[in-house]
DNA sequence: ACTCTGGCCTGTGAGC
DNA sequence: TGCTCACAGGCCAGAG
């Protein structure tokens, strides 16, 4: 589950070896990470070997690379998403194969020489695919990394993220406004805003003092504005300390785990005191997943 | 039109 | 010791 913390540490971390880049060779290990692609795994390879990598570009927690066209603008990219337990490493050039490793490629910057990137992923949700850009229907740039208003096609339909300097604050009150659904449900919609996953979810509810399955409708704008003021606030913060990490799975390109986790105050403390009224913290079930909140800040 | 559920995956650790 | 099973949960197709 890395979220828009741990995927932008991904994202920063890639830009030096791979923006300018070129292909070298491209290896499908498991096909199985080819779920949103296309063609097959040699349809892949061949299409990006020798191919240049423009940028690395983030929204939310998709990540893609545009692939430069000589003096034109890119048409297509490199479209990865992480799922719950994807990694985006980078090795020396002929490091042997790594443990759950589903693609490789072998890069080659001007300046700073041969890399491997290896795409790792335990539990396959995540995937890489190339993807045809099409322009932002604001104009503005697609997301962190790059200017131009250039997006894949299959991320066209989520929703900008809250630190995307053109997400539209009120587009998101609006659609709070407008579903009777949980405010965590709403939170975790991609289409209303983008990055949030269960971890940051439960994390901006505690700071705003709401219960998660508030109905959304119900919430005075008041509370509306002040839960995106949490949701940035804990965004940064985590980004700040270099993401979150539970397990091994939410790592830099460097495959070092981040701080965050120590800064959490709800997520993953069932039964530990609330750090600001010393109430147990609850766990629920929600949507197959887990909601943890205190029973007394988060009045329903 | 909107809302919600199920399925995709595999490693880990608790419990028996 | 070795087995089973719940759990982690983002995303999307399809059901309701």
């Amino acid at each position: 589950m890395p979220e828009l913390p741990e995927v932008e540490v991904v994202r920063a971390g890639l830009v030096p070896a791979l923006a300018g880049a070129r292909l070298d060779a491209v290896t499908v290990l498991d096909a199985r990470s080819l779920t949103r692609h296309p063609g097959d795994a040699r349809d892949f390879e061949a299409r990006l070997t020798g191919r240049r990598v423009d940028a690395v570009v983030r929204r939310g927690k998709f990540l893609w690379m545009p692939l430069a066209d000589a003096g034109a603008e890119p048409i297509e990219a490199i479209v990865g998403h992480l799922g719950m337990s994807g990694q985006m490493l980078l090795r020396e050039p002929g490091t042997p194969t790594l443990r759950h490793e589903r693609i490789r490629f072998d890069v080659r910057h001007p300046t700073h020489g041969e890399i491997a990137m290896v795409f790792v992923d335990q539990r396959t949700f995540g995937s890489l695919a190339i993807d045809r850009l099409e322009r932002t229907p604001d104009g503005a740039a697609a997301g962190r990394g790059s200017d131009i208003p250039l997006v894949p096609t299959q991320v066209a339909h989520i929703a900008r993220d809250p630190l995307d300097p053109a997400f539209d604050d009120r587009a998101f009150r609006t659609a709070l406004g407008r579903t009777r659904s949980a405010v965590k449900r709403a939170l975790l919609d991609q289409t209303v805003v983008s990055g949030i996953g269960n971890i940051y979810a439960d994390e901006a509810l505690w700071a705003a003092r709401l219960h998660p399955e508030r109905p959304a409708n119900e919430l005075p704008t008041r509370a509306v504005t002040r839960l995106l003021g949490e949701v940035r606030a804990v965004l940064d913060r985590a980004l700040a300390e270099g993401g979150t990490s539970f397990d091994a799975q939410y790592v830099n390109v460097n495959g070092q785990a981040g701080y965050f986790a120590h800064s959490l105050n709800a997520y993953g403390r069932t039964g530990q005191p609330c750090p600001r009224c010393g109430t147990p913290i609850v766990r629920v079930s929600f949507t197959n997943r887990s909601s943890h909140y205190c029973p007394r800040c988060q009045r329903r």
